[in-house]
RNA sequence: GAGCCGGUAGCUCAGUCGGUAGAGCAACGGCCUUUUAAGCCGUGGGUCCCGGGUUCGACUCCCGGCCGGCUCACCA
């Protein structure tokens, strides 16, 4: 590190840069100065589970962020930290030499990247630290850290600069790390149970598939407008036309609504689909997914808690019927929902408190009673079955009732967290469907499905029987962190950009 | 989109019933070779979110705006 004798280092001058107080000028010159010789090919985790059991592995070298710094004359004791880990490490004066030891006091920083190298071992409260023998400086940090005690509590901060979160909350980090289990832990299960993993277009010329206003952009070249998806389902069910027996897809989906706790306009879902399924399998489907999770992600604990309630996700889960759960909150059966006067339901609709009901489709006014009383009694995970077929565009008729779909919600903490179905692979009904759903657009429903006539045409080919379901990843990291808004599972959520005046 | 609440040092917060602000940590200068929210002595640091109004005087009161949080509406 040549660079210590450097003249033009002036260690006490400060500046700033774009309006904050920055460290050294001197420092700052360091700051590309020093390349990795030899990239760390281990990590604090490793170092202390492998001097566990062989404290003769003492030799380390090692990188981190220094998170904690305490010089003490001629000796320096601090932590470095990593994703998974914090070690804590010694300097001495002695052994790393005078003019190396004043090196680092000037200008080793609270949050710099080092590198260290010495010999493992303990120091009388039985801390395991490496004695450093050499300490490079990696990279410089030039803003101060967030305090050490209290972390970084404005949100704000936390989502705009989610590095700093990550450096200094360690439930932040906690949070990300289960969602990555989670992610992967899925992929395990959907893999080893014969699916297969596609992706599907994000980029569509018609955004179906489910209810949702989408986003538009444009593209020049073949100068016509495209929207993100909504959902990537009609795609999937065409793959099991081709003759995939099982797909699934893990991606983002777009969605140009709202923003709140429960809500991001780009969100992660998984899509499954499967030949010969009907949402029977679906069902038991979903509970050993979930056994799976439990078992690994939440190593064997089945109890979370969210939004204050204590939530076994433990399966066999309960089932209700759509219209049993409204029978028995409204006093009303299936007949009066699906077939009573429509301004008779606006009325009722109205006494429950649903807003403007006189915009509303009797399909819609149907969603929101159940909304309004269904719901709300949802806590622990709940399979709600065969849905009206009115507000099923997608979905096949249930074998027993024509008024109803094999198709069911599953509900956890008032979330909907999965929602499947037998798949309509009729060409010809689900035309009708399509056309009742333009209907429905007329009528006022801007939400209603889009027609696509090329998954008519591949409906035409034969869509086995099939089974699919589609599961909110982002909610269910939620359930599993215990954390009640959607934006401390996501590491990026939707802001508004800073400095809002500057716009436009 | 509506209502309520919030924005003070790099971070966590206090404060001013209207007289231009403090603490701890962090930073800077010293002392200190087993500390760990290290310790001890000393020092510096703020357009009090932005704009306008009222006032002799605004960080404080009023109005408007920006950003965020919560609740509601919409949605998964």
């Amino acid at each position: 590190m040549a660079i210590t004798d450097r003249g033009d280092i002036k260690p006490n001058e400060t500046y700033t840069f774009k309006g904050k107080l920055v460290r050294h000028e001197g420092k700052l010159t360091l700051m590309d100065a020093d390349i990795t010789e030899e990239p760390p090919e281990t990590t604090i985790a490793e170092i202390k589970h492998t001097y566990d059991f062989d404290p003769k592995q003492e030799e380390v070298a090692v990188a981190g962020r220094l998170v904690a710094w305490r010089p003490m004359g001629k000796a320096i004791f601090g932590h470095i930290q990593d994703l998974l880990g914090k070690l804590q490490i010694y300097i001495r004066k002695d052994l790393v030499g005078e003019e190396r030891f004043k090196f680092i006091k000037e200008f080793v920083d609270l949050g710099d990247i080092v590198g260290v190298k010495g010999k493992l071992f303990r120091t009388n409260t039985g801390e395991l630290t490496v004695e450093v023998e050499d300490l490079q400086l990696l990279s410089k940090c030039l803003h101060p850290l967030p305090e050490k005690w209290h972390g970084i509590k404005d949100v704000e901060v936390r989502y705009r600069q989610r590095y700093l979160d990550l450096i200094a909350n360690p439930q932040a980090r906690q949070i990300f790390l289960m969602r990555s289990r989670l992610l992967a832990e899925i992929r395990r299960f959907m893999v080893d149970s014969g699916f297969f993993e596609v992706e599907t277009p994000i980029l569509q010329p018609i955004a179906s598939g489910a209810n949702a206003k989408p986003f538009v952009t444009h593209h020049n070249y073949l100068d016509m407008d495209l929207y993100l998806r909504i959902a990537p389902e009609l795609y999937l069910k065409r793959l099991i036309v081709g003759g995939y027996p099982k797909v699934f897809e893990i991606g983002k989906n777009f969605r140009n609504e709202g923003v709140d706790t429960t809500h991001n306009p780009e969100f992660t879902m998984m899509e499954f689909y499967a030949a010969y399924w009907d949402y029977n399998d679906l069902m038991k489907f979903t509970e050993k997914l979930f056994q799976h999770l439990i078992d690994t992600v939440l190593e064997g604990k089945s109890e979370v808690t969210f939004e204050g309630h204590r939530i076994n996700l433990k399966p066999p889960f309960r089932v209700v019927k759509y219209f049993d759960l409204l029978k028995e909150k409204t006093g009303k059966d299936k007949d009066f929902f699906l077939r009573a006067p429509i301004e008779e339901l606006r009325k009722f609709a109205t006494e429950l408190g649903v807003k403007k009901p006189e915009a509303l489709t009797r399909a819609k006014l149907i969603d929101k009673i159940f909304e309004k009383v269904g719901e709300p009694e949802l806590i622990q995970p709940t399979f709600v079955i065969d849905f009206p077929k009115i507000l099923s565009p997608l979905a096949k008729e249930h074998r027993e009732d024509p008024d109803l779909v094999e198709r069911f919600e599953l509900i956890i903490g008032q979330m909907e967290i999965g929602n499947a179905y037998t798949e309509l692979n009729d060409p010809k009904e689900q035309y009708q469907r399509f056309l009742e759903q333009l209907k429905e657009k007329q009528a006022g429903d801007d939400e209603a499905m889009e027609m696509d006539t090329d998954f008519i045409r591949a409906l035409e080919y034969g869509l086995p029987p099939t089974g699919g379901e589609g599961i909110g990843i982002d909610r269910l990291a939620m359930l599993f962190a215990g954390v009640n808004s959607i934006r401390e599972v996501i590491l990026f959520p939707a802001m508004r950009p800073e400095g809002g005046e500057e716009k436009k």
